[in-house]
RNA sequence: GCGGGCGUAGCUCAGUUGGAUAGAGUGACUGGCUACGAACCAGUAGGUCGGGGGUUCGAAUCCCUUCGCCCGUACCA
């Protein structure tokens, strides 16, 4: 809860608003400053103080007056005594740079200190309810490298969202209907003919799954239940085709998502909405509401209408919309079968209307990001709001290398490298770390034969060394010196006086703020950059200071901000579900 | 055509509400342990922020335009 850098920011704000006052108030400023809007940012260098207000360029104008004067005025009716900071200098076009004191320094190791897990934690949520639907991946093969990405991501936002207030609910929905069920069933009694009658030129799919696990399904099945179905209908003949991939498959998902360190609330079954007529009923209510029609024998949505909208409400011209390119959508094709889109549709709105969940956040391979804006309208066309209770984040895809040249992945040649195959090489530590080190808007390189070979090369090592060497040295001066960590009340934060020290202590209070953009933008690869940040002050300060040796003082201030990191990679570690090693 | 993503150092990428001299990692080069963990640190070199225009005290960031790469635009899922 306590946020550091808020509080400060809100004290320079707060502080120059009150000086203002002052001087406008024995004359030396003009009336008309208090609507000026301040920005406050922390400079990048720390030549310009630890934040710098734009009070006096931004009321330039309304004051009448030259920036740097307003600027001076400002800082002749400035009382600090009692704040966070010690000292004000204006700079440049007229920036008001103030420079904190020991108090802060003292506070944030506080704030740590009886927070400590939970430091960081915020309240936007305010007990709302969110769905983070992620991964997904069709049950008809392995899982591979896309989904490692898709898991970390989901699995580490659900983690941040927790954190901020939200009660997570996490979710895979598993296609086990539809078309590819029906490809996936063909290609297994493919194979199995093949077995059965020991021919491997007997006829495969054209757009079959061509990968080995189809053929050892199909071996599986034959060594279990023998050859009888050679003489059953071919139709039931591949029902239980499907029934046995998907049962076998469905399970090593769970059990390889699990070796990676997700666990889901729900496995959600597609077979569940058509089997008790959610779909049929969805679709029929889309009818009531007038956003269907037919025409060459299916059922139609209206998705151009609904998407014009939408769109309109978002604050879009009707130029802009007219020259959009906009198509309807076939819920339920001619043969009375439903797309796959009406039952995305149906299976939104149990997660939002029968399940009433708050928000509903799914993360999407970038490659689908044409479905997004129809199936929010859709929702908003069942008058669930769709447009704002349903988040998508769509995740650039990964691109396999291998001796630095892109390799084509595909499921249905085979060639995707899977997930499990992958955990066999390098550990979920590594995996984890190395597939959440992108935002999800840029796409991924995957080199496997750096991947194999990496020990420093994966920055999780130079946080998890961070940590490790941190443990290291506080056991080893409870041991040889008899000294422990200290609690932060019996810190001095006024003998931090080298810059390693006081930018340490800095970047332990960004950590809030790092969480609540993380959550913000749905973005929780800002965590990496923060915790491989964090280190890097870490090992600065670790080679600029010693601890050994050093007067009571220092050695206890120094000995506690040590520890304090030690908590805060701990914290950020655990939200990635990367282990933080005491040795390695 | 229409829509989405991207374009920043040799390479891979950061850059929060517009801010001061555009950053990090990696690669290259030069240094640092009889030292609390060298899986570490310090330094040097490397840039027309794809191009052009505009908005203003101020633009990598906002607007317009243009070029290039990836993706989507199914009675597939």
């Amino acid at each position: 809860m306590t946020n550091m850098i808020q509080s400060a920011k809100d004290q320079v704000a707060a502080l120059t608003q009150a000086a203002y006052e002052r001087a406008a108030a024995a004359g030396v400023l003009p009336a008309g400053g208090e609507g000026v809007k301040a920005t406050i940012e922390i400079p990048k260098d720390t030549a310009h103080g630890d934040y710098a207000s734009s009070f006096a360029m931004a009321g330039a104008k309304a004051l009448h007056m030259a920036p740097r004067a307003i600027a001076q005025a400002i800082v002749d009716h400035l009382e600090l005594e009692g704040s966070y900071f010690n000292k004000v200098e204006i700079a440049g076009p007229g920036f008001l740079n103030f420079t904190l004191g020991p108090k802060w320094y003292g506070d944030v190791l506080s704030a740590v200190e009886v927070e400590g897990p939970a430091y960081g934690s915020g309240d936007e949520g305010g007990g709302r309810t969110v769905m983070v639907e992620f991964v997904s991946a069709n049950p008809t093969g392995p899982m591979h490298m896309g989904n490692a990405r898709g898991g970390v991501l989901g699995d580490t936002l659900a983690n941040v969202l927790a954190r901020d207030g939200w009660k997570v609910w996490k979710e895979f929905y598993v296609n086990d209907a539809g078309n590819q069920i029906n490809k996936f069933a063909r290609s297994i009694y493919a194979r199995y003919q093949q077995i059965v009658w020991k021919d491997d030129t007997l006829p495969f799919p054209e757009d079959g799954y061509q990968g080995e696990d189809i053929r050892e399904l199909a071996q599986a099945l034959y060594e279990e239940c023998g050859g009888d179905f050679i003489n059953e209908p071919e139709e039931d003949a591949l029902f239980q085709m499907a029934q046995f991939g998907l049962e076998r498959n469905i399970p090593k998902m769970k059990e390889d998502l699990k070796k990676y360190g997700i666990e889901y609330d729900q496995w959600y079954m597609e077979s569940w909405l058509h089997d008790r007529g959610f779909v049929a009923d969805t679709v029929q209510v889309l009818t009531d509401k007038g956003w269907t029609y037919e025409k060459d024998g299916a059922l139609w949505l209206n998705t151009t209408e609904l998407l014009k909208k939408k769109y309109m409400a978002e604050g879009r011209s009707q130029e802009q919309v007219d020259k959009l390119d906009l198509k309807d959508d076939v819920l339920r094709r001619a043969n009375g079968f439903y797309t796959y889109f009406a039952a995305d549709i149906a299976y939104h709105r149990n997660k939002l209307e029968e399940r009433k969940f708050d928000l509903a956040i799914n993360i999407w391979g970038a490659d689908h990001h044409g479905h997004v804006a129809r199936l929010q309208a859709a929702l908003d066309g069942l008058g669930l709001d769709g447009s704002r209770r349903l988040v998508i984040v769509l995740m650039q895809l990964v691109n396999l290398l291998q001796d630095g040249k892109p390799v084509r992945m595909s499921k249905r040649t085979g060639k995707a490298i899977a997930l499990h195959d992958l955990l066999d090489e390098i550990s979920v530590d590594a995996a984890r770390y190395y597939f959440n080190n992108r935002a999800s808007s840029s796409p991924l390189d995957f080199d496997l034969d750096l991947a194999v070979r990496q020990d420093s090369e994966n920055p999780v090592y130079y946080v998890q060394y961070a940590h490790a060497r941190i443990c290291s040295l506080v056991a080893r001066l409870a041991e040889e010196d008899g000294v422990a960590v200290p609690a932060a009340a019996c810190v001095d934060a006024a003998v931090f006086a080298t810059t390693e020290e006081l930018a340490l202590v800095k970047s332990l209070a960004q950590y809030p703020e790092e969480l609540h953009l993380a959550t913000r933008d749905y973005d929780p690869s800002r965590i990496n950059r923060y915790l491989t940040a964090l280190a890097g002050d870490f090992h600065r300060f670790y080679n600029a200071c010693r601890l050994k040796g050093e007067e009571a003082a220092v050695l206890a201030a120094r000995l506690k901000l040590a520890d304090t990191v030690r908590s805060v990679l701990a914290n950020g570690l655990n939200l990635l579900g990367v282990t933080a090693p005491e040795k390695m």
